[in-house]
DNA sequence: GCACTAATGCACTTCCATTGCATGCGTTAA
DNA sequence: TTAACGCATGCAATGGAAGTGCATTAGTGC
């Protein structure tokens, strides 16, 4: 089972609701894809992604996605067009200055637009 | 009560939750509040936070928040102590830049840690 | 006062996240 | 071999937040 939603974070390349896992996996039951997501969170082979739909994403930790350390530096975009959120691991998000007397733990960065496919390039 | 609903939110430096200012106003009832805050936003008198608590925020704007330009640069800031959100207009997000094809139209940028209160500054 | 519009309140629905409890299954220990 | 245990799974129910339809009330202009 696990093995199955794995597989199935691994070919999407896109995060994914806990809905289209569920789509996905019709035999399996709601709390168990639910409570699988939350074992890979827990044991950093996912994370979490908040992009502004209201509705929590999950995706597939990469090389380079350092979720466990504090200082995550993490950059989803999601697209208004089609309603997908892809990881930007690649692009590091830049330094942020707080004010003082504010300590920064942890930053959360979603851009907003059209992706590379529904802008036709 | 609009009056109100708009003093009370002047008041408070935080953006606030409904359930805030529902538990402020007792006598009022959830679906005014709600949609208030929902003319307010229309009227670009407030602007909608989503600081990843998975509530949705509002804050006042103020002079210097462009939230009816598309290219909104905000910058939140979420205390994992005391749970408060706060709006620094003073800082403008960086440029962010994303890969070919991607178009960017807003972003959203949430940094959290500790907050001046707490950390006793 | 009358008519019209805007604002308010109540009830209801929907959607997602989360949890309690029961079941099944495989592994270990007596 | 069987009893006990841990773990994954499934069902059902809960709770919280967002949103909507409809009736009622309060203003406002005439």
């Amino acid at each position: 089972m696990r093995l199955l939603i794995y597989r199935f974070l691994a070919e999407k390349q896109v995060a994914v609701t806990l809905s289209d896992i569920e789509n996905a996996f019709d035999k399996a039951d709601r709390t168990t894809l639910y409570r699988t997501i939350k074992t890979f969170e827990e044991k950093a082979i996912v994370h979490q992604i908040d992009d502004g739909t209201g509705i929590t994403k999950y995706a597939l930790c990469e090389k380079g996605c350092n979720c466990e350390i504090e200082t995550d530096l993490h950059l989803h975009f999601h697209c208004n067009n089609c309603n997908e959120t892809v990881c930007l691991t690649a692009h590091k998000i830049p330094q942020i200055k707080v004010p003082k007397g504010f300590v920064s733990e942890n930053v959360n960065l979603v851009v907003k637009g059209i992706c590379d496919k529904c802008s036709g390039h």
